[in-house]
DNA sequence: CTATGACGGATAGTATCAGTATCCATAAAC
DNA sequence: GTTTATGGATACTGATACTATCCGTCATAG
């Protein structure tokens, strides 16, 4: 298969699958020639999983390219991937709240009081450690802490995906086939990602059908 | 207060404030003279509200200017508010899987069935569906099959949080005032943007500590 | 009462991101 | 054997979200 090809495949316009090679996004094709490359399954199901993430995901290209080199150094850790997949979606924050506001420490407080609650194990440099913080402090300080008393409520609804989501990782495929790391590593960077996608848009659809029939 | 001090009390920088007046993202001060305006409470709680849907939600200088639009409206019907935020945080797609392939068709499918099952009203054109049919048919065509046979799972704990923000908007303020439908829809703005981001990162969070418990 | 700084308003410039476009020499297809 | 496609390199583009600069005015401290 030739770039023309692969292209026509996924839908993938040429100049961008040329960037996404420069970019180191997407392995080379092998040469058969010093101009004349071939591409097949893998390139596919790479450039599928580029689209995903960049389109439904919303992942900068910087950072797509960590999770594929995470994916093909076949030696790191899967925490280290998932880590890789948490650091991706999470904007780099450049602390608009001035950290040491009053409304900050709060917030901070109030986090490391409900992972102590949950019995979470959470390594202190989490990026969404920051993000939820910042979350919170802005409800907070937007007049929303009705909502942000309900925190447990959606503690327990994220543990329950959370556990879901391993589960359909780690349990045999439908064809009863068992799974390579490979391939739970990169179901691990799908599921994180586009499973937030996939709760963010199922939510906004509960909410206008509540909001379609009036609240009651 | 001038902008000077708006700029001091939000952490914002003064060029921005000028900037987001430009675009009509927070209304002009008072007038006192040709060259001197004074701004007061609500523009620096319109400032907060700006800075929390940019950085934390993530919503563009555009869609925010669509938001206050309506929020400073009078008129506009909740519903249509609501619209607004959930069309605020729904990237327009480009169709990236070409609508008429199977495995798009098939998501669509399943969409329409989840709905019905879930006895949820959606309007035809509401941007989450596209989202979801196009997130479905991706996790498909990347062979993440299983993690699709959940959505009622998904479904589930998302009704749950739908009703509990509508909870957390309608319910008194704990100072036990009434809401006034102003405050109300800055409310559901509010709650469905960060909401979003709440979730997301508690659910990060979630995962990585199952992650750094081994999975088991 | 003037010097110094802040302010409002307008216009122009910048950085980053994610591609697109253009070239060219070579290879393939008809 | 001519047209088309390809690989690779380099340059350009459009959108977004700010920043910077100017200028004339205003306030106010000395």
């Amino acid at each position: 298969m030739r770039i023309g090809e692969l292209s026509r495949v996924t839908g993938v316009p040429v100049p961008t699958i040329k960037y996404y090679l420069r970019e180191g996004l997407l392995p080379p094709g092998e040469l058969s020639s010093p101009n004349q490359a071939s591409y097949d399954e893998p390139h596919v199901r790479r450039l599928r999983l580029i689209r995903a993430l960049v389109d439904l995901g919303q992942v900068p290209i910087a950072q797509v390219k960590n999770i594929v080199e995470g994916l093909d150094s076949k030696t790191l850790p899967l925490h280290e991937q998932i880590g890789r997949a948490h650091y991706a979606i999470t904007r780099p924050r450049q602390l608009s709240t001035s950290s040491e506001e009053p409304s900050y420490a709060a917030a901070e407080a109030q986090v490391t009081d409900l992972i102590a609650r949950r019995g979470w194990t959470i390594h202190a440099e989490a990026p969404a450690l920051t993000t939820l913080t910042e979350t919170i402090a802005a409800l907070r300080s937007l007049g929303q802490d009705n909502l942000v008393g309900h925190l447990d409520a959606y503690a327990d609804a994220v543990e329950a995906f959370a556990e879901l989501e391993i589960s359909a990782v780690t349990s045999p495929a439908p064809d009863g086939a068992a799974r390579t790391p490979d391939a739970v590593a990169e179901s691990v960077v799908i599921g994180t990602i586009l499973g937030e996608t996939l709760i963010a848009s199922l939510r906004l659809l509960a909410q206008e059908s509540l909001s379609a029939q009036g609240w009651r």
